[in-house]
DNA sequence: AGTAACTGACACAGTAACGTGGCAGTAAGA
DNA sequence: TCTTACTGCCACGTTACTGTGTCAGTTACT
């Protein structure tokens, strides 16, 4: 592929992402015009709405797995790999914003591998609770919706933070609250 | 107005709520439909579908601003009114699922009594931090985040639980978090 | 039981987005 | 410098939704 292509390519994937995210009825006229584009270029890399889309999901995808990789969330003392999976999975929130739950809804063929990491994601916060962090009578649901929430909350409303910052408060807030000690 | 047309009107309302939240973008022919109504009838309340939107929005501050008078969040010792408010507020969400955020960018009219509330909120979480309950270090505009992000994760993924049980689920977890103490 | 309010069904024009075709111009890379 | 991959622009048919008109039929309330 040519190099102005690549660029084209990655602008028009990341401004969808953007758009998309703030409304996910964004036209497809808008997310090539905001990318600087032609319309006519969009569908000739994604031949429909959907593919775009499609392909915005797998991105975030392939950047959550990574994450989730290299923070071995499986292998890693949990309180190192919760801190490593917070600070590497808030830059992913932040470059790819969309929803999650709505990419599921839209894209039911990427509801495997999403399934998959969440129950990657659910393995690790019972191992938190197993081995000692998080208390013993916490339900692994609420546990793991508080965890998601938070690391979107750092993500998109303190966007001065960068990730380390990020994960700390996070991994604080989740641990000890906001009360006094 | 006779009864049959409050009737289906609260139904239109409701549905056209939960609708909306899964999919900002549903027509108002699916609404209609969902409501076991004709769609002529919908247009005969809401001439336009931003006029149904805003009658969404409209009930939804409505509630909460009901909520908030009666959880005193001016008055009453700080935890008494947070675990009312939380009380409060978690059927509303469950009832008004719309999103916040959305809400704003769709309807500029609703602004203003948005930030209205928004900002009354803001000070209680302010004489939380000042009064007790909250560590002095924390960012207002965090603990405000993680406060109704705690209230959003309860009311939905939890539906089983009903309004107090939730409210004690959000006040602990925000004060004491999710570590071992 | 009678009246007035309300509803459902079909039909219609207007608008906006989707997806496609073709072609001349431009810029990357050998 | 030359080739070719890539882009921008204009135009077009199609689909889906919005909002409106009409009217016969039904249902709530007196």
């Amino acid at each position: 592929m040519r190099a102005d292509a690549a660029r084209n390519l990655d602008a028009v994937l990341r401004t969808g992402a953007r758009l998309l995210a703030e409304d996910p009825s964004a036209s497809m006229a808008t997310i090539a015009a905001e990318a600087g584009v032609d319309r006519r270029t969009v569908y000739r890399r994604f031949p429909t709405r959907e593919a775009l889309l499609t392909a915005v999901f797998q991105a975030k995808l392939d950047s959550a797995e990574r994450v989730m990789d290299e923070a071995r969330l499986e292998e890693a003392p949990v309180a190192v790999a919760l801190h490593r999976y917070v600070e590497g999975i808030v830059p992913v929130t932040r470059r790819w914003p969309v929803d999650t739950r709505r990419m599921m809804r839209a894209d039911p063929a990427a509801r495997p591998r999403m399934e998959e990491l969440s129950a990657r994601l659910d393995r690790f916060v019972r191992r938190m609770i197993e081995e000692g962090p998080l208390r013993t009578g916490v339900p692994l649901t609420w546990a793991r919706a508080t965890l998601d929430h938070l690391i979107d909350t750092a993500a998109r409303q303190t966007p001065a933070l960068d990730p380390p910052q990020a994960a700390d408060l996070v991994v604080d807030t989740l641990l000890n609250g906001l009360g006094r000690r």
